[in-house]
DNA sequence: CAGCACTCTTGACCAAGATCAAGCTTGTCG
DNA sequence: CGACAAGCTTGATCTTGGTCAAGAGTGCTG
C-alpha cells in the first residue's frame, strides 16, 4: 500500500474555497449503512432510522490534507465519517498545536462547533475521506420528536467528554511507553470493532502528530517503537505495525510501575 | 479565614452511605436564582425558566471531603453546583489519579455519566457546597419540549468538550510556568463573572490537587509559584494569592517562547 | 532517472521537572 | 497548652524526555 508524503494544502486553500464535492449520486442511507451499529444510528428503532435517512442527505468528499473545517468557520452541522480518517488539532495563540483525536469511519466530527456556533478546532483529513453531512439545526429538531434519536446523541456527546478525560489522564500522569501503549490498544480496539485485525495495522498519521496527541515529541515516539520492537512488543516498518505482545502492551498500561 | 485540614472520608462513608441532607425549605427557584445568568437557564424565557423550576426541585449539601458521586455509581441526575467548590478526578486501574476540573458556583457536574448510564469520575466538595439536583430523565422530556433549554443544554455540553481541549493543549504542549499561569487565568476570569475581585483569590484546593490537574508534582506547583513571587507576580502566602502582575502572567501564557 | 521533499531513525548532549529528604507553618484536638 | 497531622517550602540529586544534528528511506515530480 502506497503512502505518499502528506502536504498541507495552504490554509487559504482549505474549507470553502475548495469546491466542495457533493456525492448524491452515491447516497447510501443510514438505514442501510454498514456503519449504522457504531454511528449515530445505534440503537434506534427502523421507524426512527427512516427519519435520519430524510436528515442525512448529503455527503462530502476531503482530500488528504485537506480540512473539512477549520477554527473560527461557522458552525452548521456535524460530520459523520464514512470512510477515511482524520484528525483534530486546537491551537494556542502562540501557534502551538495539539492534535485531540484521530476520527475514523462511524465517528462524529464537529460537537465543538455547538456552543458558540464556531469550530474551535480544525478537523483535517489523513486520507481521502468521505463524510455524511448531518445539518445541525434539523438534528435537533428531529432529536425533539424521537426520544431515542435524542438519548443517543446525548450518550456520544457525554462519551466524548469521557474520552477527553481519558487523555487527560495519559497526558498528565503516564510516561512515554504507557502514553504510546495506550495509544496503539486504544486505535487496535477500534479498528478491531470495524472489523479489522486487532495484530496488524497502518497508521494514517506521522510520528509527529502522534506525538502532539501524546504530548512528546516525534523523537520520543519514534525511539518507543524502537524499543517496542527491540522488546518483541511490536514489528514497525516506518508506518505499518505487527502487535506481537498484546499482553505485554496492556502490562505497560495497567501495572505501570512495576 | 479559616482552613482546616481536608481528611477524605473513607469511601465507604462516602455517597450513598451518608444521609442524603435534602434542603427543599431553602428552595430556590432557577427563576429567582442569582446564579441564572452562569447556570443552565442562560438565555431562557420566562416562560421557559418556569418548566425548569418545577425540574430542579431538590438541592443536597455536600459536605467538604465527601463525594456528589463516585465512579461506578449508576447515574441518575446532573447537579449545578449552588454553593461551594467540587474537584472532578478520574482514576486508572493501577490507582493513578487525574484531577480533571474545578467546579464553582452555577457550573455543572455529571455529564459524564450519561454516555454509560453510570458516572465515570468522582465528584468531591473542596469546601462544604450545595448543589441542585436536576433529574436527568425529566431534562430530556424538557428539553423535547422547550427548544431554548434544549440548545442550552447542548451547549453547556459542547463547551465542556471545547474546554477539555483547552486542557490537553495545556497538558500535550505547555510548560510548568505557562500552566500554572493558564490556570490562575482561568481562575481569575471564572471568580470574577462571579463578582468576585480579579486581584485577590483564595484557592480551594491543595498543591497537589493544582499539580494532578496540571500534569506537574506538587513540589513543582510550590517552586512555581514561589518564583512568581520573587518576579514579583504574585503574592503568595499559602492559599492565599494576590495577582500583582497580570499582563506578566497573561504574556507567560500567549508569548511563552519569547 | 535525478533531485527533492518529507518522514523517520539514531546518537550525543542538555534541561525541566521528578524524586528524595528535611524542616517549617498552620490548624486541630485531646 | 502541647502534640500531632496536613500541607507547604526548599535544597540536592537524578531521570526522562527534549533538543540539536546527521543521515537514511521513500515516493513524488520535473
Amino acid at each position: 500500500m502506497t503512502m505518499p508524503a502528506l502536504r498541507e494544502v495552504p490554509s487559504t486553500l482549505k474549507t470553502s474555497a475548495i469546491p466542495l464535492v457533493k456525492i448524491e449520486s452515491l447516497k447510501v442511507a443510514c438505514s442501510s449503512c454498514n456503519l449504522r451499529e457504531l454511528c449515530l444510528p445505534v440503537g434506534l428503532s427502523v421507524s426512527d432510522l427512516e427519519q435520519l435517512d430524510k436528515l442525512v442527505g448529503t455527503r462530502r468528499q476531503v482530500l488528504r490534507g485537506n480540512a473539512l473545517f477549520r477554527s473560527g468557520d461557522s458552525f452548521h452541522a456535524l460530520y459523520a465519517v464514512r470512510t477515511g480518517f482524520f484528525k483534530t488539532r486546537v491551537s494556542s495563540e502562540d501557534g502551538r498545536d495539539q492534535v485531540t483525536g484521530f476520527q475514523m469511519a462511524g465517528e462524529l466530527l464537529g460537537l465543538d462547533g455547538i456552543s458558540t456556533d464556531r469550530h474551535s478546532c480544525d478537523a483535517v483529513a489523513l486520507e481521502d475521506s468521505q463524510v455524511c453531512v448531518i445539518p445541525y439545526e434539523q438534528l435537533e429538531s428531529l432529536t425533539r420528536e424521537f426520544s431515542e434519536l435524542q438519548r443517543q446523541f446525548h450518550k456520544i456527546m457525554s462519551r466524548e467528554i469521557v474520552r477527553d478525560h481519558g487523555v487527560m489522564l495519559l497526558l498528565g500522569s503516564m510516561r512515554a511507553e504507557e502514553r504510546l501503549a495506550a495509544f496503539l490498544l486504544n486505535l487496535t480496539q477500534r479498528l478491531q470493532a470495524r472489523g479489522f485485525s486487532a495484530a496488524a495495522l497502518v497508521l494514517r498519521m506521522t510520528r509527529e502528530e502522534i506525538g502532539s496527541y501524546l504530548g512528546l515529541k516525534l523523537e520520543t515516539v519514534s525511539r518507543t517503537f524502537s524499543k517496542f520492537q527491540d522488546d518483541g512488543i511490536l514489528e514497525v516498518k516506518q508506518r505499518h505495525l505487527r502487535i506481537l505482545d498484546l499482553p505485554s502492551l496492556q502490562r505497560l498500561v495497567n501495572n505501570s510501575n512495576c
